[in-house]
DNA sequence: ATCATTTCCTTAACATGTTAAGTATTGTAA
DNA sequence: TTACAATACTTAACATGTTAAGGAAATGAT
């Protein structure tokens, strides 16, 4: 198909990276005030939208490696934002739930979070903004191709 | 715009991390042999291409926080991978430049690197392809929106 | 010339990414 | 029931991401 590699300044994963950066700042921005960071935003956010989730399907959802999540999780738990208990029936399983805590910092920042978003489906198009979103998902390994 | 946050299903932050993941994945696979990351296969294929450069410079077009290519450089000069000398002029510059055996690495995985690409075009579609990476762009910060 | 500022880079400290090895519990099959 | 395999995590070790502080050289203003 290509003779040849593309210049880095075309390159996929570098574009990947540079996107991320784009819409990571204004989040690390919104979260600077709150002491949490990017990553345990994302496991409020996925135990706030889902609820009580065992460590592998929190993982999997939110996009964190297990031995990340184990060590974000003890420092969650540590700042009152998450609870995590064993389950009974399975005891090799850990059931984590979101804190009244936890919770209030997604609340006091919903609104925020949406004009951040509102803010990239402007700059982008809504229309490219889903296009984004489909073509992104097939590249996705653990989607149905 | 919106009144409600997208479900984390369908969050861009967590698309693109789950992008990178499915592209980065075979790249992984074909430095494990190696002895580089990913990082450092992106310092020597900018560096390949663009030749002598300063760590400002070099940075910014491996998309590499300055820190962590002062980690990563001191890595690859202690591996022979590359050279930094200071530049005479301003003597508060360094000048980095890829060495053969830095080359050499490059050389000998640019048919597998092309195929890489390759089957991810044939993923999405070539269009796709390029329409993906004109979207990835927009979301750039430091591109002249 | 001198001092403050800016630029270029390094160091430090802590969080996460990544791979491999280890532990405890459960499932399975002889 | 016992031994082997599989599952659900944890720990370890090292690399990178991220922010802040520091050091050295150049620049600019006085």
């Amino acid at each position: 198909m290509s003779s040849t590699l593309p210049s880095t300044s075309r390159s996929l994963p570098i574009a990947l990276i540079r996107a991320r950066e784009g819409v990571m700042a204004p989040i690390r921005e919104m979260l600077s005030e709150t002491g949490i960071t990017e990553q345990q935003w994302r496991v409020l956010r996925v135990l706030s939208e889902h609820g009580l989730l065992d460590t592998t399907t929190l993982a999997e959802r939110s996009s964190l490696l297990f031995p990340s999540l184990t060590r974000i999780a003890a420092s969650m738990r540590d700042k009152g934002l998450i609870t995590q208990t064993r389950d009974e029936i399975d005891r090799r399983r850990q059931l984590i739930e979101i804190t009244a805590a936890g919770q209030k910092i997604i609340d006091d920042r919903t609104s925020q979070s949406i004009q951040i978003v509102d803010d990239i489906k402007t700059k982008l198009g809504t229309d490219n903004y889903e296009t984004l979103l489909d073509l992104l998902g097939l590249l996705d390994l653990n989607s149905n191709d």
